[in-house]
RNA sequence: GGGCGAGUGGCGGAAUUGGCAGACGCGCUGGAUUUAGGAUCCAGUACCGCAAGGUGUGCGGGUUCAACUCCCGCCUCGCCCA
């Protein structure tokens, strides 16, 4: 290769060798200068390795790193690894090797891969959740939640998963399958942590309005916490005196309820069965508790239920109606109990139809006899609050009820406590004990961390115990302040926990003596720009949210949020072609044969489509690859030209090209083919028309970065390019700013570049160029002239000719008077600076 | 069914307090250069039309001198929730 060629790989690899060994992006806390915190949502670094879509995002805060730092900020951006989760554990039951070693691995590439990225992270502040180091401040968190009361064990309906041997979150499964595998996911009821998520329904809620987020996501975190107002109602159970609350948004329609409905779950449900219902609603209660919740709550389920025999009293009108159980009423909902109004509720409506149970009209707007009506109407059947309309019906009912003392306005929240434990090897073991009596203690700050014990085998117990009470030794253990036997906790915490202060420990990641301290947490937090996939919209986002809220109330951290603003990049999608028989082939065993692509073997027709990356689809692109084809700088480029960030966009080859021929233009601006600094860049006396275009892009490229446009950017510099390749001489003084723009998108050439300018030092400190609005201002201003809203010639003027003039000039033009010809002209429109409209008839 | 988002050339996409639709790139066409080209450079490229001109931002209406942009009614796709 000729020495003046754009060698990428040389350049990349001295560069990235540079940054680590001078620890270029080490960051310090200085107080003297502003701070921005860009964090990355930190990958599970699974044994696939990269992908093309994680660079995207990192890419994206990467360019605003880069930025911020020739700003003046002081910049944190750290990386690290969610590394503890199931693959790994997976590996270990085969294999019998222990999970950190695989873990281990897997983190040796993703920070290989990361780093031939080019990306400017402080590894000093690499975390690793599974590190004990790490995770001894996950458990002292944990205490926190545990000592104000917010961690608690129950008995619970939990959803198992027998193919992993334990439990799932109601978040990770989905019509009855764990998310990730699709292995089948039954209820069973077992001993579990929770952490009282709930208690902070309310804050977590209004503190989203003071969020610089996607709308949609917070619509996404308001939908799961589902605030509802309503009231409470106690009913009685005829002839028994057992009674039984139910919560209802409508206790206006209470008139219009005509049966009511336990969960098969609820503990009344066996208890006022009749004799004769017995089997029936025992048999359907087994029954209901093979299914999911999701499963139930499907609108389009067919309703099933049995009466259990029972009748409950309605308290406003003493009215006897039938008590049914039925699997579309949940137990941990509300009550597990609700009062059906099939005329004014959907689903009741349907259940109501399904056993033909009565139907009472209470609102008046719409048909009954048709379909439920839940609108808005005036109230009738209903003594207490007929003609009046439903809010105020609503208020004076509760009213009555709460007077009586059987109901009250009530606030419900969808928002379930969150199940926090697992019966998994790794993850985080809880840092509790049990004494013998049964008292549960955590385990004192200076015996953490309570490391994971090392097992022979990664399989829970025969007795179906979790793995970590193959530990004998370790499970048995003394309390420190009696010195009475107790035995350790065996469950241990969701993937998720490790995640919901990472970003607190980038801020401090080597103390020892503290997760963080106060001084670092001042000054870094919150986070001031965080990008990651929607994917985590609802789970990660709000458990870290809640963690967040309850370490501020115990004083630990100074703002009540994480995380200011968010922002989620788009999916990388790519082409994958399938043959007539579903089957998927490789794009390099594919060709286009005019219209229609072929296979290359035997010519077989194949559809094109825009799929998703993965490997089951043959059209996963990874990113080795393409920086060893066209470097790390090419592919950051083609990230973030592809459109904008946040939407899905499809993987070309051919795009990639496009950015990397950029590159190649770039480099030829700059460097001749033997390798000297090209002769049309001059000290002085070069195109004064480019010091102008240079102006413009610095304003444009500037304005796109704070508005993370990065697509838009790199068009406004591929412009520039364009106009200097036509310039005969350039000011050395205007290449070296371009330089300096080129920098955070593709810093590897930029800093050569900038480095056989003649400077000495990295450009990663200099200073963002500065453009002059003065510059932009033209001379004379080209003006579009209209006639009836159509372009029909164009003007140029100088720039402050007055509107008169310009009308004139407008009329005047020879291609305009054309269509004024034989017309009245009826409005004459300026719009400054902009465009002439004439209206003519 | 509800919420959110999207729909613009052959493709990815630009343009929004309403003011020149198609920036930039890909692809394609033609040319130059080269022993060669899947390299590089130059020119062209929304559609119809020889042209003048006309048409055009998912569809149908409306407001306006002027609508991709605002309003009303639909259609399609994606995500989330039911």
């Amino acid at each position: 290769m000729p020495s003046g060629a754009y060698d990428f790989q040389n350049i990349e690899a001295r560069w990235q060798e540079h940054w680590l060994k001078n620890k270029t992006f080490k960051t310090e806390l200085d107080t003297s200068k502003p701070k921005y915190y860009v964090l990355d949502m930190f990958p599970y670094p699974s044994g696939d390795g990269l992908h093309v879509g994680h660079p995207e995002g990192y890419t994206a805060t990467d360019i605003v790193s880069r930025y911020k730092r020739m700003r003046g900020f002081n910049v944190l951006h750290p990386m690290g690894w969610d590394a503890f989760g199931l693959p790994a554990e997976r590996h270990a039951m085969r294999t019998g090797e222990h999970p950190a070693i695989i873990t281990n691995k897997n983190c040796e590439t993703f920070r290989r891969q990361i780093q031939a990225l080019g990306l400017s992270y402080d590894w000093d502040r690499e975390i690793n959740t599974t590190d004990p180091d790490y995770y001894k401040w996950t458990q002292w968190i944990f205490k926190v939640l545990f000592e104000r009361g917010l961690a608690y064990e129950v008995e619970a309906p939990v959803n198992w998963c027998p193919a992993l041997g334990t439990v799932l979150a109601n978040e990770e499964v989905k019509d009855g399958k764990y998310v990730e595998t699709g292995d089948p996911v039954e209820r069973r009821m077992m001993r579990q942590w929770m952490l009282k998520i709930t208690a902070y329904a309310e804050r977590l809620l209004s503190d989203l309005d003071d969020l610089d987020w996607p709308e949609g996501i917070k619509a996404m975190q308001r939908e799961w916490i589902g605030r509802s107002e309503g009231a409470d109602v106690t009913f009685t159970v005829a002839d028994s005196g057992a009674q039984f609350q139910v919560f209802t948004t409508r206790p206006d329609t209470l008139f219009g309820a005509t049966y009511c409905v336990l969960a098969p779950e609820h503990p009344l449900t066996r208890q006022i069965t009749t004799e004769a219902q017995r089997d029936a609603v025992l048999a359907y209660v087994a029954e209901a508790g093979r299914k999911s919740a999701q499963e139930r709550m499907r609108d389009e389920a067919k309703k099933t239920g049995v009466f259990t025999g029972a009748y409950a009293v309605n308290p406003v009108n003493d009215e006897r109606i039938p008590i049914w159980t039925a699997d579309y009423v949940l137990a941990e909902y509300g009550y597990g109990a609700i009062m059906a109004v099939p005329a004014h509720d959907h689903r009741d409506y349907e259940f109501a139809k399904t056993f033909d149970l009565p139907i009472r009209e209470v609102i008046q707007g719409g048909d009954v006899t048709k379909e439920a009506y839940v609108g808005d109407g005036v109230l009738v059947n209903s003594p207490l609050i007929d003609g009046l309309r439903v809010p105020e019906a609503k208020q004076k009912i509760t009213a009555w009820l709460e007077e009586r003392g059987i109901g009250k306005g009530t606030i419900n929240y969808k928002l379930r406590d969150w199940l926090f434990s697992r019966q998994r090897y790794w993850g985080e073991p809880f840092p509790l004990i049990r004494l013998e009596d049964g008292t549960v203690k955590a385990v004192p700050q200076e015996d953490l961390p309570v490391m994971l014990p090392e097992l022979a085998e990664y399989k829970p117990t025969a007795d179906g115990q979790p793995p970590l009470a193959r530990a004998e030794d370790w499970m048995h253990t003394t309390d420190p302040e009696t010195g009475k036997p107790a035995l350790r906790e065996t469950n241990t915490m969701p993937q998720w926990a490790g995640s919901c202060w990472y970003y607190l420990r980038f801020c401090d990641a080597l103390n020892k003596q503290a997760a963080w301290s106060e001084e670092a947490e001042n000054y870094w937090m919150p986070v001031d720009l965080y990008i990651g996939g929607a994917e985590h919209a609802v789970l990660h986002l709000l458990y870290a949210r809640f963690w967040h809220k309850v370490l501020y109330d115990a004083g630990h951290v100074s703002t009540k949020e994480p995380f200011q603003k968010l922002y989620n990049q788009g999916m990388i999608l790519a082409h994958s072609y399938k043959d007539a028989n579903g089957k998927y082939h490789y794009p390099h065993e594919v060709e286009r044969q005019g219209e229609q692509w072929v296979t290359k073997k035997d010519g077989a027709p194949v559809d094109v489509q825009v799929e998703k990356m993965s490997k089951s689809r043959y059209n996963v692109v990874n990113p080795d690859d393409v920086v060893k084809e066209y470097g790390a700088d090419s592919l950051r480029l083609y990230e973030m030209f592809m459109g904008p960030l946040d939407r899905d966009k499809p993987w070309t080859d051919e795009g990639v090209q496009g950015v990397h021929r950029f590159l190649k233009r770039v480099w030829a601006m700059f460097v001749t083919e033997d390798g000297g600094m090209h002769p049309k860049i001059v000290a002085s006396g070069g195109d004064v028309a480019m010091e102008k275009v240079l102006h413009k892009t610095i304003k444009a490229v500037t304005s796109d970065l704070d508005g993370l446009l990065f697509n838009t950017a790199i068009a406004r510099m591929m412009e520039f390019v364009n106009a200097a390749s036509k310039a005969q001489q350039i000011d050395n003084s205007v290449m070296e700013r371009f330089v300096l723009l080129l920098a955070p998108f593709a810093p590897h050439i930029a800093e050569e570049l900038w480095a056989r300018l003649g400077h000495g030092e990295s450009l990663a400190y200099a200073p963002w160029p500065e453009w002059d609005e003065a510059l932009l201002v033209e001379d004379s201003i080209e003006i579009p002239v209209q006639v009836n809203g159509k372009l029909r010639g164009r003007i140029t003027v100088p720039k402050d000719a007055d509107k008169a003039a310009i009308l004139e000039a407008a009329k005047a033009e020879d291609h305009v008077q054309q269509f004024l010809d034989g017309k009245n002209l009826v409005k004459e429109i300026y719009v400054p600076g902009k465009l002439v409209n004439l209206v003519a008839k």
